[in-house]
DNA sequence: CTACTTGTTCGCATTGAGCTAGAACAACAG
DNA sequence: CTGTTGTTCTAGCTCAATGCGAACAAGTAG
C-alpha cells in the first residue's frame, strides 16, 4: 500500500493518511485481515508525527474499517472493497450536500427522493 | 432570506453564510438581481464580525454568484446553482449501493453513520 | 516470568486558519 | 455635498492541527 502526504494541502495529514488506506481498499492494495504499518514506523517514513498518523487510524477505526489494539497493531476488518466504495461515494454526496447548505434532513429528503426513484428503474445487475 | 449560523459547528462562519444564499437561491427565496443585505447590518444582526460577513460573500463572488461594489452592495448575478451536482452525487450513491446489494435500511444506516462521521469535530455535538 | 512491540493517554509548545476589532479609503446613490 | 457600502490595512485573539516527549496498558514472543 502507498501512503503518500502532502503538506501544503487543505486536507488535514490525518485524514490524508485515512484516504491512503481507503484508496488501497479500493484498489485491492489492502484487504481484509492485513495489518496496517505501526504509527511509530509509518510517522518515521513519513516523516510526521507518530499521533497524527494515529489519529488518521482512528479515523478508519470509527467508520468500522479497522481495528486497533495495544501490542497487536492497526488490522483491517472491512467487508468488501465494494462497499468502500459505496463509502465514498456517500461521503462524497454528504460533503457536497452540506457545502451546499442543505439540513440534514434536506439530505434524507433528497435521499429518500433518489431512492424511491431507483426502485422504479430496472434492475442494474450487470 | 434566512441566514443563521451555528458557532459550535466545523465549518466556518464565513462559509455558513454562503451556505445560507445557496440555499436560498435554490429554495427560491434569493432570485437573480435580489440584493443581499449590507455587510454591517447582518453583521450587526447575527452578533459577528462584519469581515466575516464580507468573507462569505467573497466566496460567492468567487463562484459568480453575485457581484460586489462599494456604495451599491452585494447583487445576485446568477440564477439557482448547480444543486443538479448534490444530486447527481446522491443519485451516483443510490446507484452504487444498491449494485452492492444494499438494503434500503443499509443505505440509511450507512448515511446515518456519514452524517456522523462528517459532524464530528467539537466533542459534544448529537 | 521477562523483554519487546504497539496502541493509549497525558501534558505542553508551535503553527496557521478563522474571527474579531478598529480605522481609513474608494465607489456609488440620493 | 452627505450617507451608504464594499475594500483594504494592521493588529490581536482563539482554536484546531501538528509536533514532541513521556509514561502507561495490552498484546506478542522468548
Amino acid at each position: 500500500m502507498l501512503v503518500s502526504i502532502d503538506h501544503s494541502s487543505s486536507v488535514s495529514l490525518a485524514e490524508q493518511i485515512a484516504a491512503s488506506v481507503r484508496r488501497g481498499l479500493v484498489d485491492g492494495s489492502v484487504r481484509k485481515g492485513d495489518r496496517l504499518p505501526p504509527a511509530r514506523s509509518l510517522a518515521r517514513t513519513l516523516d510526521i508525527n507518530m499521533h497524527t498518523v494515529l489519529r488518521g487510524y482512528q479515523i478508519l477505526k470509527n467508520e468500522h474499517l479497522i481495528d486497533m489494539r495495544p501490542g497487536r497493531g492497526a488490522v483491517v476488518t472491512a467487508d468488501a472493497p465494494a462497499s468502500t466504495l459505496v463509502t465514498e461515494a456517500c461521503r462524497h454526496f454528504v460533503a457536497l450536500a452540506q457545502r451546499a447548505g442543505m439540513s440534514r434532513t434536506d439530505i434524507l429528503d433528497l435521499l429518500h427522493t433518489q431512492l424511491h426513484a431507483a426502485t422504479q428503474g430496472p434492475p442494474g445487475l450487470d
